[in-house]
DNA sequence: TGTACATCAGTGAACGCGCGTTCACTGATGTAC
DNA sequence: TGTACATCAGTGAACGCGCGTTCACTGATGTAC
């Protein structure tokens, strides 16, 4: 009982730390995370932090697991937020409007997944490489069970993996006892491109300036893809 | 003449800096640029710098100037090295394969560019907005005289821009009087982020894990890309 | 041809700053008897 | 119920460091006479 509350208060200043080096990260950037100041906007002294982390590496570390997870955690919900008969093209679309909505909601945290690496810090990648790997596991599954139930085709364009992907494909594919087709990997892999590059261009503002909205682009864009998914069907 | 020489001593070591601030760029990341390290770099004391560039802003703002350029030129030059009658839309397809293949060779200032803003600075957005526009310019002219002289057409999906979004590109295409139509603005648009996400995803190693050979499918999608809008012509 | 002079690229010391990390410590909290 | 004790989150001083920028200067170069 006691033991649980000490384990509380230890947790919620875990928490406070991370919330205030997210917000040290939102106004100096990923590059510009400072312990000291990160420890002067909690008002306690800089080695008090240490009790929480063995080192900042560490701090960023955490971070990035949780923005891989929350990440993560809003696309899947929005795929169960939709009711359980509903089709299945309809929850890869509502995974993909999540990516940019939670990107664009946590810049900062989707610039420490994807953005520029940190000087001087390197992620260690076997806490890493299986974090990133689920969202992309999540639209492997909705339009996986799109394609197999029936509602939906792949583009013409993408039934034939090139020969030189192939290889790639299949060995992840084995790796990972995926039981989807490598040919939906590969039209995953440029899809999440396409739509990724058009998250980072709103990011830091490269498209603002010439379309206005980049969010009707975005919508416009999953709404043409996935037309092109049903077209074929019929 | 000896004023010659004397301008010429000042721009070779002009460039010298500028060099070794783009190789410490390369090793620390475009955030971990430092005077004094750069300066070490070349054997030469921090103050020394001060007589090229008034300050390290300055110097960063001559970079993204060199790299916004040097971007544009690289595609500029892969379209003119085309033989005079050759059709638009392989111009244009050189002008899209050089800019990933710039991006590639120079990722340090490609992230100077496209990349996370670095702490504590902002470029200057009177300098930075028209260069930032050449790369555009050069596809709208390219994709544009293509459609014009009849070798290609928009794809349906793009032949109508949306309502919230055609105010914006009315008023950009006044603006800098363009004669190409809105639609191929918006066309260019979605096409650009398209590219621009493989890029990214690349150049941070975030495909390699999966497809092996990134550059097979930005190759495989710009021909896909231009099929489509050859197959539409006929 | 030789001397006096001006120019100016680059030096070295110094400034005030913030950084991550270590260390011995304090002092409140909560437990055990 | 009251006292002695252990725990441990957090402090404050200190470390060695690198940073951008300023300043008065030096000393080589090249010009003018």
């Amino acid at each position: 009982m006691v033991r649980t509350r000490k384990a509380q208060q230890f947790q919620q200043m875990t928490d406070e730390i991370k919330a205030a080096a997210r917000e040290e990260i939102r106004e100096r950037g990923t590059a510009g995370i400072s312990l000291r100041a990160l420890a002067r906007r909690l008002n306690i002294t800089a080695p008090a932090v240490y009790h929480y982390f063995p080192s900042l590496d560490d701090l960023i570390t955490a971070l990035l697991v949780d923005a891989f997870n929350a990440l993560a955690d809003a696309m899947q919900m929005a795929g169960e937020a939709l009711p359980p008969g509903a089709p299945e093209l309809d929850r890869a679309r509502a995974q993909v409007l999540a990516y940019r909505r939670w990107a664009l909601e946590h810049p900062e945290e989707f610039q420490l997944i994807y953005g520029n690496p940190i000087p001087g810090y390197s992620a260690p990648p076997e806490i890493t490489l299986p974090l990133a790997a689920r969202p992309f596991y999540l639209l492997l599954a909705s339009f996986g069970a799109a394609i197999q139930c029936g509602e939906a085709c792949l583009p013409p364009e993408y039934r034939q993996v090139p020969s030189e992907i192939q290889p790639y494909l299949e060995s992840l594919r084995a790796a990972r006892g995926f039981t989807q087709p490598v040919e939906l990997l590969y039209f995953l892999t440029a899809g999440w491109a396409r739509f990724h590059g058009m998250v980072m261009l709103e990011l830091f503002h490269h498209t603002q300036g010439v379309i206005g909205q980049p969010e009707v682009l975005y919508q416009r864009e999953l709404d043409n893809l996935i037309t092109s998914m049903r077209d074929q069907n019929e």
